[in-house]
DNA sequence: GTGAAAGCGCTAACAC
DNA sequence: GTGTTAGCGCTTTCAC
């Protein structure tokens, strides 16, 4: 009755785990982290009481003791947007995997905020940080975020899905190229010419490359280059989709490549509002292939990432600058193309 | 130059500060936390080393110092899915307001993997802990959970979305059966009499709750029940709703209620693979209300919980709880009837 | 109003 | 192998 109080009530600690076994507290952390060797019988009276009380260690005192608190933080622009979320569950799995915690943050499209939760991490004492989306993005880096940055990095490492120019943060990031390739070449093959952009705004790096690769595609195949079926000085979400591609239906595109699913689905709702067939009179592609894909009908063809092995990538970069090891700055993910019901043939001109 | 260095380089602590303002750190302490009068020529020079060095204070050993850690733990089954993916950004939201940090895990389906969770979040000392989904969502609580839970609410008081009976868990549940009237009266009020329900599992207390509902409706406005109409011992995805609906349309429903979006989505698919339209054909509504509801066409009548709402609710309840306060154990949101394309009159019979 | 000192719970030399 | 001791960086009595 009297140990059955203790065990319900008080947070117990080595000390009360080490008394009751008769040791020291030192002992008990060695056997908590196997650092060294301990008398087989009495690590196994320790773990029997660790056991028994249930014991978890303070990772905050852990974390206090020996300076690293092996969580990883990870800013995100918004996990609503399933392209995040689905990044950031690879990297919660695989970093627990690797015995880290992660820490999540959303900047929520506040691109000032992203400093403040750069601060907030610093505080928690993360051992390094991961940015997805947000100001790493951007086609110029922002001056005031890259000195933040800058500074940060003395004491924290940064592993960022897009560039920060002028710091020292390791970089893996998609290739848009390839995934604009894979797309042109797709929509090429089917004896598409008229192939619209929709989507995204230039000032962001990935959408910037994928306009350049959609030229050169362009150029390689001797197809001419017609601005108006551009429209990459919007945002990434439904209501732009829709309403560039209201104003697009005109130049009678006979391709659509939607900058990212959110667009696509808007897209897909002007195609259909305007009584024409996905992808009978206009194909549709989009970047991602996010659970959207999958939901919308006709199913999306779309570039896939391989979150998992994406998250796996993110996070082994990120523990590798955490513990200093010298790695490679630069790493790409490479994206593949899943074809679904969304594309077909070009119908003769 | 020399203190250029020191500024790039060091973690600064307390001390620091503390020495180069000829105070002591508790004075600098005093300041930050604001807890007592210090002079303010001095809190002034502490103010600007802070700022001069951006320091800022170690969470870590803060939390170790007053045991609070000012952590919030979430545990969510798959933020991947929209209806946790919003939640948990409304409960971030409103904890940072309040000064607060969040956690989150998932559990991504696997329910052994909840306790391991719960471990891992009393390691970090998480001051409260909200779980929202998963094991919390049984309609005959676990009992091991419930041990488990029971013991570590000794230590850290739980919120949930759901129930774990036995426990002294804060409940923040959505009023499923208010959803369910919400519902029932829009089709009902559009003639319809055969309503089929779709999708989910009656093991899960709000499905169940749902269904219950369902029948009282019926019975309200002297509609026939037909078992054939429901079919509610799947999953809650897009495929469950796409194969019970390819079984469901020989029962001719009028009007299709999902259990959610996803099912929803699949729901749609089968609906119109059969060469039906919704809803001149068949209306479809949901529970929920993601974005997913606004990208399907047509767009879906949906139930809708206030987000932003439910996460203050829920927020607010933990640190209540965190405070040791006596708040009420059981607290309900409200649902509203978002009507948009997917729903309309019944066809004659 | 402010400093000294103890303590939060753990890890890591350092002795023995 | 194992105990002793000294921090890790902060908060908080307790004096003065």
């Amino acid at each position: 009755m009297d140990t059955q109080k203790q065990n319900e009530s008080k947070v117990i600690t080595i000390y009360d785990i080490a008394k009751e076994a008769g040791v020291s507290a030192a002992t008990v952390s060695r056997v908590l982290t196997n650092s060294a060797n301990v008398r087989p019988e009495k690590k196994e009276r320790i773990h029997r009481l660790i056991e028994k009380y249930n014991f978890k260690p303070n990772a905050l005192a852990r974390g206090l003791s020996d300076t690293r608190s092996k969580v990883i933080g990870i800013i995100v622009a918004d996990v609503r947007n399933p392209f995040y979320a689905d990044l950031f569950v690879a990297c919660e799995v695989a970093a627990r995997k690797a015995g880290y915690t992660v820490l999540l943050f959303n900047s929520l499209g506040e691109t000032q905020q992203e400093e403040k939760l750069l601060e907030k991490l610093q505080e928690q004492r993360v051992d390094v940080i991961i940015q997805v989306g947000g100001r790493v993005d951007d086609l110029q880096s922002n001056k005031e975020y890259v000195e933040k940055v800058k500074h940060l990095m003395n004491t924290i490492p940064m592993v960022v899905t897009g560039k920060l120019d002028g710091t020292d943060c390791c970089q893996v990031r998609i290739d848009a190229t390839k995934s604009t390739e894979l797309l042109m070449e797709h929509l090429i093959g089917l004896n598409h010419t008229r192939i619209a952009l929709i989507g995204g705004s230039m000032s962001v790096q990935s959408t910037y490359e994928k306009c350049q690769c959609y030229k050169q595609m362009l150029a390689k195949y001797n197809i001419p280059f017609r601005p108006e079926l551009i429209a990459q000085d919007g945002f990434y979400n439904f209501e732009n989709g829709y309403d560039r591609m209201n104003k697009m239906i005109a130049h009678k595109p006979s391709a659509v490549i939607a900058i990212n699913d959110f667009t696509a689905a808007g897209i897909m709702r002007s195609i259909t509002e305007h009584g024409l067939r996905i992808p009978q009179d206009i194909s549709l592609v989009s970047y991602d292939n996010t659970f959207i894909s999958n939901v919308l009908a006709p199913k999306l063809t779309s570039i896939d990432y391989n979150y998992e092995a994406f998250g796996k990538k993110l996070v082994k970069a990120a523990l590798g600058m955490a513990a200093g090891k010298e790695i490679s700055r630069m790493q790409m993910v490479t994206p593949s193309l899943i074809i679904r019901e969304s594309s077909g043939p070009a119908v003769n001109p």
